[in-house]
DNA sequence: CAACCGGTGGCAATCGATTGCAGCCCAAGC
DNA sequence: GCTTGGGCTGCAATCGATTGCCACCGGTTG
C-alpha cells in the first residue's frame, strides 16, 4: 500500500489517523489508491502497537434468556454506532465458566460489560482492575455500574394493583441471591405498606417457567386477589399453572411481571409488568464503557439508574367481588380470606407434585409500619431444597442472580 | 517472560506452540514460570504472524428474533469447545448493515458463519472468497451450507394433521423470497396430495406475530379446519386472531407453526410445531466452519442438512363434526364449505384493518394429482402489495420474526 | 580426524501498523 | 545571505509473538 501510494508506511497511517499531521494533497493521493485498492488498516496490526483493539466484550449470564435479547441488541448497536465490534460471550450461568470466559476474551477487547454477572464481588473487581468495565443489573460501588429503577417499578405495579381495587397481594420471590429480588421485594413491601394492602411472599423459586408453575401450588393453598412475581417468566408460568386449576386471569388472578420480556405480549392473558428499558440498559450500559474508555479520570462513580415503567395488558383486573374461597383453591374456604391466621392446610401432592414441598412456607406478614420499616428479610431460616430445584434455580435468571457457591 | 524462564522467547513460543520441539525439562520449568506470572500468550500478537485469530464471526440477520436464540448458543458452545471466541454480528435485517458488519469482521476471524443472510448469493460468494464461510438456512451449492429438513418436517405436519381426521388445510405464507417458504409450501402441497387433503394457501405475509394475525382475516372469508403457519410466530399471530373472533382452538381450528421457537411451549394454547433443531444448527455450523479451516481441501460440498420433528403439543386436534359456517366466518355458509367454488365474500375491512387488503386472493387449489405434479408456484401472478407488506417481506428469510418501525 | 547425527535452543527477520525523532524544504525575518 | 521556524515526511524502533535457519552438543561412524 506504501509503496503503490509512493510514500513511506508512516505517511499512510498518519493519514489514516491523524488528518490533520499530512499533506492534503498527499493524503487525497493516499485515500484515493487506497479506496482503489480496497485497502483497510488491519485491526490486528493496529492492536499490537496501540494495545487498542476496538473490540468490546459483552458477557451474558445466559444467552439464551430473553431477558437479554433487547440489551444485546442494545449494546450492539451502540457499539457498532462507535465503530467497535462487539464480542459476545455466554457464562452459561456458570461463574467458572464466566471467568474463564473473560479471560480469553481481556487480552483482546479494549472493556467489558458484565450483565447479571455470576461471579463475586470481588471476582468482578479484579477483571475491573485489568480493562475498565460496566456492571449491568448489579450495583457496585468504586465501578460503573447500571441498573433499572425496580424501585419505581415495584411502587408502580402495587399502585396499579391498589387502584383496581385490590386489598392484599402476594409477591412471588425470585432467587435470594439477587440483588433485583430483594429490591423488588422491598420496594412492593413498602409500597403495600402506604397504601393499605396486606402482602405476603411465598418462595423463592426458580426464575423460570417451572418455577413460576411450581408457586401455584403455594398459591392454591393461600389464595390471593393479585399476584406480583419477580419476573415474567415466573409470571407466565404461574398464570399457566393457575388456569390449569381452573382460575380466570385477570377476573380470579391478577398477575404482574417484571421485564417486559419477549412473549409477555403474547402470553395468554397477555402480561401487565413493569418493564426495564432492556434496550437501552445495553445501549447505556456500553455507552458508559466507551465514555470510561475516553477518559479514565473517572471520579467518583455511583450506580447509574434507568427508569421502568408498568405496561398494562390484560392480566389485571378488579379483584373478584365474592369473598368465599375461590374454586381453584386447593381447600378449606377459611383460607381464602387471605388472613393467614389458620394453619396452613396441607397442599395436595398428588394433584401438583411441588419440587419445594420441602421448602418452609413463610408466614404472612401485614405491611403494617413495623414491617415495612424492617429491612427485607433475606433468607431468615436454612431453607432446604431438592437436588432438582436447586440445580434448576441456576438455569435462568431475570435479572441478577449471584453465585452462590 | 522469556528472560524470567532464562530462555529466548523463541524457545517460550515453541514451549507453548509446538510440544515436541522443545526439551521436556525445559518446557516444564517455562510453564512453571509462566503459570506464576499468570503468563498467557497474547493472541493478538501472535494474529499478526500467523495470520490466525481463533476467532469465528456468527452474523446474524436479526438477534433479537427468537429463532436465532438457541442458534446463537449452539455456535458459542461449539466455538468455546474448539478454543474459539465468537464475535457475534446483528445485520439488523438490512443487507448494506450486513456488507459493511462482515467488511469490518473479516479482518479479525478465521472464518465465519452466515445465518439467514440477507445478502445476495454473489455477495456470499464473495465473503467466502475471503475467508471459509457456513450459510446457514439457506442451499447454496460450491460452499458449505446447513439447512434443516423442511420437506420432512411439513409432511410430518401434514400427517398429523391427517391422522386427525383433517380433510383440508390452508397454508399460511411467509415471504416469498424466502428458501424456506417455498421449501415448506412445496412439500405440505406434495404431502396433502398423497394423503388426500384439500390445500389452500394464503399469502404472503411478513412472517411475525402481526404477520399471522393479519392472515386471520383470509381465514375467516374462507375458513378451514387446520392451518399450517410458515412459523411459529405467525402461527401465535394467527391464533390470537382466531381468538379475538371467537374460535376455539383446537376444536375449531388446527394450528401449526414451524421453528419451535421460545415462547411457542407458552403461548395459548401451546402450539403443536415442526422443530427445527436451533441448537444443532448453530453447533454444527460452527463445526463445519472449523472443518473447513482444518482442511481447506474440501471437495465437492452439497447442503447438510439436520432432521426436524414434530412437536405436538395442544393446538391440534380432530377436526369439529358440524358442517356448516363457524360462527368464526366472516360471513355466508356458504364459503364455509371451503370448497372455494363460491365467490369470496368480501371481507369487513371495518372488523379488521389489514394492511394486505389489496392484496389478491389465491384460489384455492385441490391437491390432486395435478396440482402436486406441478413445482409449488413462486408469484405466479404479479402481487400488488402496500408499501408496508412488500418491505416487510423482504426482511426475512429463514424464519424471521421482527416487527419492524 | 572429520563428517554426520538427532535433539535443542538462539538469532534475526517478519507480520503491519504506530510514533518519537530527525531531516528536508521553503518562506519569513533580520 | 544566513538563520530560524513551521510544515511535512521518512527513518527506525517498537508492539509480542512466530518460524526458518544455523550453531552447538556429545556421541558414533567411516
Amino acid at each position: 500500500m506504501a509503496a503503490a501510494a509512493g510514500v513511506a508506511p508512516s505517511t499512510v497511517s498518519r493519514a489514516f489517523s491523524r488528518p490533520g499531521r499530512v499533506n492534503a494533497e498527499t493524503a487525497a493521493r493516499i485515500h484515493a489508491v487506497a479506496s482503489e485498492l480496497g485497502y483497510r488498516t488491519n485491526p490486528i496490526a493496529r492492536a499490537l502497537p496501540t494495545g487498542r483493539t476496538s473490540m468490546l466484550a459483552v458477557i451474558i449470564s445466559d444467552v439464551t434468556n430473553p431477558f437479554f435479547f433487547e440489551i444485546i441488541r442494545g449494546a450492539e448497536a451502540a457499539a457498532a454506532d462507535a465503530g467497535y465490534v462487539m464480542l459476545l460471550v455466554d457464562a452459561q450461568e456458570s461463574s467458572t465458566d464466566e471467568r474463564e470466559a473473560i479471560s480469553r476474551a481481556i487480552p483482546i477487547v479494549d472493556g467489558l460489560v458484565l450483565a447479571n454477572s455470576r461471579m463475586s464481588n470481588h471476582a468482578i473487581r479484579t477483571v475491573s482492575a485489568q480493562r475498565p468495565a460496566v456492571v449491568l443489573n448489579r450495583p457496585m460501588s468504586g465501578m460503573p455500574s447500571l441498573v433499572s429503577d425496580n424501585a419505581r417499578g415495584s411502587r408502580r405495579a402495587v399502585e396499579h394493583l391498589a387502584e383496581l381495587g385490590h386489598h392484599a397481594l402476594t409477591y412471588v420471590a425470585g432467587p435470594e441471591a439477587s440483588w433485583a429480588d430483594g429490591m423488588r421485594w422491598r420496594s412492593v413491601l413498602e409500597a403495600a405498606s402506604e397504601l393499605d394492602l396486606r402482602v405476603r411472599r411465598v418462595g423463592p423459586f426458580p426464575p423460570t417457567l417451572a418455577g413460576g408453575t411450581a408457586a401455584v401450588r403455594e398459591m392454591a393453598a393461600n389464595p390471593s386477589t393479585a399476584v406480583i412475581a419477580y419476573n415474567d417468566l415466573m409470571a407466565i408460568g404461574l398464570m399457566r399453572g393457575l388456569i390449569d386449576l381452573g382460575a380466570r386471569i385477570p377476573r380470579d388472578v391478577s398477575v404482574i411481571g417484571f421485564d417486559n420480556i419477549f412473549g409477555s405480549d403474547f402470553c395468554t392473558p397477555p402480561l401487565t409488568t413493569v418493564a426495564a428499558p432492556l434496550h437501552s440498559l445495553g445501549a447505556v450500559a456500553v455507552r458508559m464503557l466507551l465514555q470510561e474508555l475516553g477518559n479514565r479520570t473517572s471520579g467518583v462513580v455511583r450506580p447509574a439508574m434507568l427508569p421502568t415503567h408498568l405496561v398494562v395488558r390484560e392480566s389485571t383486573g378488579p379483584p373478584p367481588r365474592r369473598r368465599q374461597a375461590p374454586r381453584w383453591a386447593s381447600t378449606a374456604p377459611s383460607a381464602a380470606t387471605g388472613d393467614g391466621s389458620g394453619p396452613d392446610p396441607a397442599p395436595d401432592p398428588a394433584r401438583h407434585p411441588a419440587p419445594t414441598s420441602d421448602q418452609p412456607r413463610r408466614e404472612e406478614r401485614s405491611a403494617g409500619r413495623t414491617a415495612a420499616a424492617a429491612p427485607a428479610p433475606t433468607a431468615p431460616e436454612p431453607v432446604r431444597r431438592s437436588a432438582a430445584t436447586r440445580s434448576s434455580e441456576s438455569t435462568t435468571n431475570g435479572s441478577a442472580a449471584r453465585d452462590r457457591a
